[in-house]
DNA sequence: TGGGGTTAT
DNA sequence: ATAACCC
């Protein structure tokens, strides 16, 4: 580097070597860094030193049905939805049994195979959601991604924790778990201490997880989700993985695959195999122009940045769900009346759903899957409507019958699908229940939920005033 | 080849 | 409403 003094610009190291990239930063004949207490932290809020945790539960069904039923935690253990084994657990594994195998396969390979039933996904959503409960309690900025996955955004609380160590007079930091590549840490570099302080906390989820919920997983730290995500695979029962930056580069082109990089999918795979793009190194190679023109500018754009192992998307808090469904597959359905009884099972479990959850969806959504010899997956096609104001009203209580009115509803969705009068063959019903708001404060004023709801002069907790005045007015 | 979810267009 | 992505 020139001579010049270059504040703290952008990151743009070009790193000639691994070893020595933090070497020059004091000028040729400066003192050296001097950690003495008084040195307080220059930079503090440098590029963009992010912490992330990616936290990963192990075989999370099969987890979840070893902590309900303890007997099965020695057997080789499978859950079975329809003729699939969707999830197995690691003595299952070890015998031969992989994911999403079909049960006849997994019992040739292993007879010994106990398998449960994992078509009602209530047991493994409440466990899910007591996982990600825990890690708020840490910090507010968590982002579900599927049942069994978590991004954790920690950066203030290493940013608390380093300071900390700085007025402690501490120095001395060590790290949780593995290092990709067995990297050396330099404790001189801040942006690695704050990593380390991060692999610690990372040990501290997996311990809660494991002290009150019973359960196991993995997780990695870096510097932001895709790396974070990529990394936590790499050790893999219940073990965790912090990765440097100067790594970053080995553990991308270790991915065999384009598709192995999270939000490059399918499609997008087989249109960058077209362009005789295959590996994570053709993809960083690749003429950004033509991949535009290709994929479309925002795309191309993403999935490059994401082959280099960039990353700027936020973690996203998920807070409640946005949405609410059920689904059904089966051989055949080919009778309205069928069609009816289905609709009917699966809108009794999700309106016990919904009225848990306490919010009032808004839009209802009919999807289906219609037999077909060729291509049996991806022919999904859906039919949305509003609910009337009327029906939305009804979410809240219990005693009513909001059944059979949805029920009409819902056929009326399907007939704009299917012609009834002509023979059908169905394989699939989903209802989904979207666009979920909270029930005006100014509603909420029934004579039941005053019953309820209303505390005792002496319990005198925080926000009764304002819902008393918010009810007053709605009850009259 | 389950039974869920999300966001972008 | 669909299409893509994620698990």
């Amino acid at each position: 580097r020139g001579g010049q003094d270059e504040e703290e610009e952008e990151e743009e190291e070009e790193e000639e070597e691994e070893e020595g990239w933090w070497w020059p930063q004091p000028g040729p004949e400066a003192a050296p860094p001097a950690p003495t207490g008084h040195s307080k932290s220059v930079p503090a809020r440098n590029a963009a030193g992010r912490v992330i945790v990616h936290v990963d539960l192990d075989c999370f069904y099969a987890q979840v049905e070893m902590v309900r039923n303890p007997e099965l935690r020695d057997k080789p253990l499978g859950v079975q939805q329809k003729s699939i084994v969707v999830t197995s657990n690691y003595e299952a594994r070890k015998l031969g049994v992989k994911k999403l195998m079909s049960v006849k396969d997994a019992k040739e390979k292993c007879p010994q195979l106990v398998l449960v039933n994992g078509e009602d996904l209530t047991p493994y959503r409440e466990m899910s959601y007591k996982v990600t409960g825990l890690l708020e309690e840490f910090c507010p900025l968590v982002e579900r991604l599927g049942f069994d996955e978590n991004f954790v955004d920690i950066s203030e609380i290493v940013e608390k924790r380093l300071n900390q160590l700085q007025q402690s007079g501490c120095s001395r930091v060590c790290v949780s778990g593995h290092v990709y590549n067995n990297q050396a840490i330099d404790l001189r570099d801040t942006t690695h201490v704050r990593l380390v302080i991060g692999s610690q906390i990372a040990e501290e989820f997996r311990e809660a997880m494991h002290a009150r919920l019973g359960l196991t997983g993995c997780a990695g730290v870096a510097c932001n989700k895709l790396l974070s995500k990529l990394v936590s695979g790499t050790f893999k029962p219940n073990q965790q993985t912090l990765l440097l930056p100067e790594s970053c580069q080995d553990l991308m082109r270790s991915l065999d695959h384009i598709q192995k990089v999270p939000g490059i999918g399918y499609k997008t795979a087989k249109r960058l195999e077209t362009l005789g793009v295959r590996s994570v190194c053709d993809l960083q190679a690749f003429p950004s122009p033509v991949l535009e023109k290709e994929l479309g500018a925002s795309v191309a754009q993403r999935i490059q940045k994401l082959s280099y192992g960039e990353d700027d998307s936020p973690v996203t808090p998920s807070g409640r769900p946005q949405s609410f469904s059920d689904e059904d597959s089966f051989k055949k359905c080919s009778s309205e009346a069928e069609v009816k009884e289905k609709m009917e099972e699966l809108l009794r479990s999700l309106l016990d759903r919904v009225s848990k959850d306490g919010r009032q969806p808004h839009t209802v959504r009919l999807t289906i899957r219609q037999f077909s010899a060729t291509d049996r997956w991806f022919n999904r096609e859906s039919r949305q409507c509003a609910l009337p104001p009327h029906l939305v009203q009804k979410f809240g209580k219990e005693s009513s019958n909001i059944i059979s009115p949805l029920i009409d509803i819902l056929l009326k969705l399907f007939r704009k699908m299917v012609n009834v009068n002509l023979p059908f063959h169905l394989t699939l019903l989903n209802v989904c229940f979207s666009n979920l708001k909270d029930v005006p404060s100014s509603k909420k004023g029934s004579i039941g939920f005053y019953l309820k709801q209303m505390p005792t002069p002496t319990s005198g907790s925080g926000k009764s005033v304002q819902e008393m005045e918010d009810g007053s007015q709605g009850e009259g």
